[in-house]
DNA sequence: TTGTATGCGTTATCAG
DNA sequence: CTGATAACGCATACAA
């Protein structure tokens, strides 16, 4: 019965005003002014422009945290991504944030830093931080780990291009299949029947699909791959790109998907250009997405093109509308690719033709 | 007096454990409970032990909302940005996450979307969640509605590479002038004497002093600008840097300082390899810090370097410092950039010669 | 339509 | 070293 600020107390300006303060500036009870703040129609004209008025004079802002004590519900969302540097991960996040501020829920970030450990790391920090639903491109679906601090999880889950059946969530899912059927399709009727991949280990869902997919569309033109890299979250530096490429090359291919990360993808190109092998003219280049990097070389990137926006949208208003129908059953969404024709794909030379082109440089 | 959970009710392990269970699972009170929590010294090592067993054996997280609540910390900062998804950002954020991560604080991003509306909302927005502090790079340094709600915030306030005078608070802010002098000195060393600048506009920080170290650089060396080109941030797209080529070169310009957004700096390279102009034959072209891009291109790209992981270093510890010592007076930290001669800047070619080198594409 | 009373989970004060 | 107890600001069941 000891209610300190309820009234009178005109002593500081330095805190913060609460509803109490509202209601004292408005004549009214506490309960009237949450109403209000809440949007209740219980409530009449007269009060609520009254609360209103004094909600401005007093600059008031909620406590937050009082309120999802109360609520058991904190409006923050967490995402966790092996790194947000990597353009595709920060779009996707940009893209988030966009749609989960337009209904007033917040993001909150956290790098696993290509590690599993990590992001065990960062799912149990936004599960401190009271995260209300997690939001997560994992680093290895098949971690332990991650996996039963995931099944442990109250909140809701959701993945991002990944899959792990054992966890329970929606998903949204990138489907490779008809941007790298379109690609096979595209470099043989060139010429090509010596073809090489560059994509992410099969611990992940992406490496996974984009391997198979590539291995059926060739093998339904009755080919084989020339070479194909699967990388580690760990390094995915430009530095491995570059290793692979040279790998690559001497498996004879004349093409190369190079569908990883993109530090991967400009290692790639990198190793290809420094050393003195043109594309399409010595090989056929094709890369992930319209990037920054695509735009401005010189031979435009063929490239699968990812519908970021899309995939992004789709997985923010996922989240969202399971806050209001919580039961719902488990949904995956899938968005499909496609290929995009640039100038980095071309007709398939003859070795002697590649061998003369790289005396030349 | 009518505590409803304190004991019994062994009901329900539906809802997350509290103190309060941990205390009648480990037979304390839940003041000893919250000791141990908070690694307070006062309590005996058998008790200790106790709660963390029970701690361990109910999985118990703490409620941080609760927690928010009475000690008035979130343990939250925010991050405002005109956009995630450039590299220079993300890269940004990416370091502030990971070293206000290591002390427990977690980054909640809200981009402004590069208009000043959208700075104020997301400001807002942050408050509204309880965030701690506040970690700025503002897209208008004067725009009136941004400084007030600035003014009006009892939290810490940092500002990144932005100059509010009437705002309080800490600054990191880049030093261009070493990287710019340096990059004049090395075009004019090449025989350059006019030389174009693309660059932030004069309302925030950056373009400013890019703007007057470009100038200052020239004038000792009695030149004056080609060209200069400042952007908005509403529109920094490669489209734009594309026009703004397309204007640079009508100036006559032999050398090109591309120091605005990456996505600018990408429409630069793209205006030029795209209309057959090899740099650094025909151009010579310095642009912003070793990002994918120009690693990747074929001239390597002559560029400023931004202490990114300093920068960002330093933001994080300030705002983290500024925690434990709220009254410190605001401190002003500077980073220097530097030059990083690669290919992309050669000796200037009479206009004959260029003529010449357009034929021949 | 409005006010009163209670509890959300935690920290902190104060008495033992 | 420990336990009881009072806030923190808000939402809500219930009474009026």
């Amino acid at each position: 019965m000891s209610k300190s600020r309820d009234v009178g107390d005109h002593s500081g300006p330095q805190r913060p005003p609460t509803i109490i303060d509202l209601a004292r500036e408005s004549g009214v009870s506490k309960s009237t002014v949450s109403r209000v703040l809440n949007g209740n129609l219980n409530v009449s004209e007269s009060a609520r422009t009254l609360v209103l008025a004094a909600m401005i004079k007093l600059d008031y802002q909620m406590n937050s945290a009082a309120r999802s004590l109360r609520t058991e519900r904190s409006h923050l969302v967490g995402l966790v991504m092996p790194g947000i540097k990597h353009v595709f991960y920060s779009s996707t996040a940009e893209v988030l944030e966009r749609e989960l501020q337009k209904v007033g829920i917040s993001l909150l970030i956290a790098s696993s830093g290509g590690t599993a450990e990590g992001e065990v790391l960062a799912i149990n920090s936004l599960r401190s931080h009271g995260a209300d639903a997690f939001i997560l491109s994992l680093v290895n679906e098949n971690d332990a780990r991650t996996v039963v601090t995931l099944q442990s999880i109250r909140q809701q889950v959701l993945l991002l291009d990944r899959d792990v059946p054992k966890v329970v969530g929606d998903k949204v899912l990138i489907d490779p299949r008809r941007g790298v059927n379109e690609s096979i399709e595209h470099l043989v009727s060139l010429g090509h029947t010596k073809i090489a991949l560059i994509t992410h280990g099969t611990f992940v869902r992406p490496g996974r699909e984009v391997k198979s997919c590539f291995e059926e569309a060739l093998a339904q033109r009755g080919l084989t791959p020339a070479a194909e890299v699967l990388l580690e979250f760990e390094d995915v530096s430009s530095q491995i790109g570059w290793t692979a490429t040279e790998v690559i090359l001497k498996s004879g291919a004349t093409a190369i998907l190079a569908l990883g990360p993109s530090s991967v993808t400009a290692g790639v190109l990198n190793y290809l250009t420094w050393n003195g092998l043109r594309f399409p003219d010595d090989i056929s280049v094709i890369v992930y997405d319209e990037t920054e990097l695509s735009s401005a070389m010189k031979p435009g990137l063929t490239a699968i093109i990812r519908p970021l926006e899309e995939y992004a949208c789709l997985a923010a208003n996922l989240v969202i509308s399971r806050f209001s129908d919580s039961e719902a059953e488990q949904r995956v969404l899938t968005v499909p690719t496609q290929l995009m024709v640039r100038d980095s794909t071309g007709r398939v030379k003859s070795k002697a033709k590649i061998s003369r082109a790289k005396q030349l440089q």
